[in-house]
DNA sequence: CAGTCCCACAGATTGTCGTA
DNA sequence: TACGACAATCTGTGGGACTG
């Protein structure tokens, strides 16, 4: 018997997930071919029959970065395929895709040598630093790093035409390993995307682990050693004088010291063996490494879960809560990342969903937390009032709201789910209710942001960074025509 | 009405970042 | 580099809504 490796998977868990990730993932794979297929075909148009040697090289390497592009999605995902995609000129031409790259990059050397000038200016001490001249020393970094990509991405090309010898679109995809260091910074927001399930089996070896430790410790925590007793070990270790901390049978762990400390981790090799013992299996030396890993992690969380155990009772209370709200906002956002799925008008706004996140979300607030106070609300549900992000345009409310309704329309009539609906979030008009989360998302378009708030803050471009880009926050005929007809005229929907 | 499905919540784990 | 603090996200569970 062997232990399942520890490489999370998609498959398995929450079936109604995976079956809309893996649509969402065949869509972005069909969305792509078709660019890849629809580049092709524009370039073999572009290509005059016959023509001069630049021309079908441009045409060689264009099919060649295509090549090379879609080996970076296959082998980074999808947020490569993105990343590549928003490597865009000034006028969002993309500057990655031959043949216009070269003319690209040429436009982008005589600007810079337009801005030599500026350079002068802005070399100037006795000048003050403006946010016009940041602004445009931001621009010129960001036309630079296009320019390397760009100029990358033509070596690659050029390299993989030279290997194929000019059959970059007959010749099957070769075999070579290509090692590609995956970026180290992030390029654009943050995308949050379906909830990445772990495998069944690595959940169900965590489970065996974390049984075997309850096992050994006991609920009680009778267990634990005390600092000095650590250190103690630590003394005989440094002097060559140092036994196993522990045995299985009177197994300890220190709680109070480090971790990791060398206790801790001699009573974590005591673990994985009494593991192996138990369950009669015979683990290599990586898997033995591996349940030693994992339970050092687990006397990280028991320190942790010792510790709030000695926060005080209104402490406790308020990171419950803080708990809760958090964790119905990222019900909220996996409904709405879900309804883009479920319209093809919405499809188009997934992109925005992933980068507004969890904290786009409106977090809502319960009257739970009146019931000891307010005697009425006892007797009946509890309402939640939502609490839209202080730094949110107030127009996205309803944008955001569509979604909702799309996911709402579409689990009565299509999804044959049980189960309760999302429960009703009353939005107070009266007055306005912010949340008083200060953390806030970064890198939206600028008019995903409050003006107000945007305009109070200092250092935007370092903090919040908001593109330039306007997005349109707004829902296509078709989506208000398709909600409209499932409420009035259900017949006549989808 | 038993079984199924889903939601909300709590618990557990992992990832990230600042600091010593 | 290791650690702690905190954030992010996944799993497990109880209970309500729904279906055959």
């Amino acid at each position: 018997m062997s232990l399942p490796s520890t490489s999370r998977s998609s498959t398995g868990g929450d079936a109604r997930w995976n079956s809309a990730e893996k649509l969402f993932q065949e869509r972005q794979a069909a969305a792509f071919r078709d660019r890849v297929q629809g580049k092709r075909q524009e370039n073999r148009t572009q290509t005059p029959t016959g023509g001069d040697q630049d021309d079908v090289a441009n045409s060689t390497s264009s099919g060649a970065v295509q090549w090379a592009r879609s080996l970076v999605q296959e082998r980074f995902g999808q947020d490569s395929q993105d990343m590549a995609m928003e490597y865009r000129g000034p006028e969002g031409e993309n500057v990655t895709n031959n043949p216009g790259m070269r003319q690209e990059v040429i436009e982008e050397e005589e600007d810079d040598q337009a801005n030599e000038g500026d350079d002068e200016l802005e070399e100037n001490p006795d000048d003050l630093v403006t946010v016009d001249t940041l602004s445009r020393t931001f621009e010129r970094f960001e036309r630079s790093l296009v320019k390397i990509v760009s100029k990358g991405f033509e070596k690659i090309a050029t390299n993989v035409s030279q290997t194929l010898q000019g059959r970059v679109d007959e010749a099957p995809r070769p075999e070579v390993p290509v090692v590609l260091r995956p970026p180290t910074t992030r390029v654009g927001p943050k995308l949050t995307g379906f909830p990445a399930r772990r495998a069944p089996d690595v959940n169900e070896k965590q489970r065996l682990i974390r049984e075997h430790l309850t096992r050994l410790c006991g609920d009680g925590g009778a267990s634990f050693a005390t600092q000095e007793q650590a250190s103690a070990y630590d003394a005989a270790l440094r002097t060559g004088n140092a036994i196993p901390s522990c045995t299985a049978e009177e197994f300890r762990v220190c709680i109070d010291g480090n971790p990791k400390c060398a206790f801790n981790v001699s009573s974590a090799r005591i673990f994985a063996r009494s593991f192996a013992e138990f369950h009669h299996l015979d683990l290599s030396h990586s898997e033995l490494q591996d349940i030693h890993n994992r339970v050092l992690t687990m006397f990280k969380t028991l320190k942790r879960t010792r510790k709030a155990g000695r926060l005080s009772e209104d402490a406790r209370m308020r990171a419950k809560r803080a708990k809760r709200r958090y964790s119905r906002k990222y019900k909220l956002f996996g409904r709405r990342l879900e309804a883009c799925l479920l319209h093809p008008g919405l499809l188009k706004h997934q992109r925005m969903i992933s980068a507004l996140g969890i904290d786009g979300m409106s977090s809502d607030e319960s009257d739970y937390e009146e019931v000891r106070d307010n005697v009425p609300v006892r007797t009946r549900a509890p309402r939640y009032y939502v609490l839209r992000p202080k730094w949110r345009n107030p127009s996205l409310s309803a944008w955001l709201q569509t979604f909702d309704s799309v996911y709402s329309i579409n689990r009565r009539i299509k999804m044959k789910r049980r189960g309760a609906y999302p429960r009703l979030r009353y939005d107070n008009t009266a007055s306005v209710r912010k949340s008083s989360n200060p953390s806030f998302v970064t890198e939206l378009p600028i008019n995903a942001y409050e003006g107000d708030w945007l305009n109070a803050r200092i250092d935007v471009d370092f903090t919040v960074k908001p593109t330039a880009e306007e997005y349109s926050f707004t829902h296509d005929d078709d989506i208000v025509r398709y909600i409209h007809d499932q409420v009035v005229n259900p017949e006549h929907g989808l």
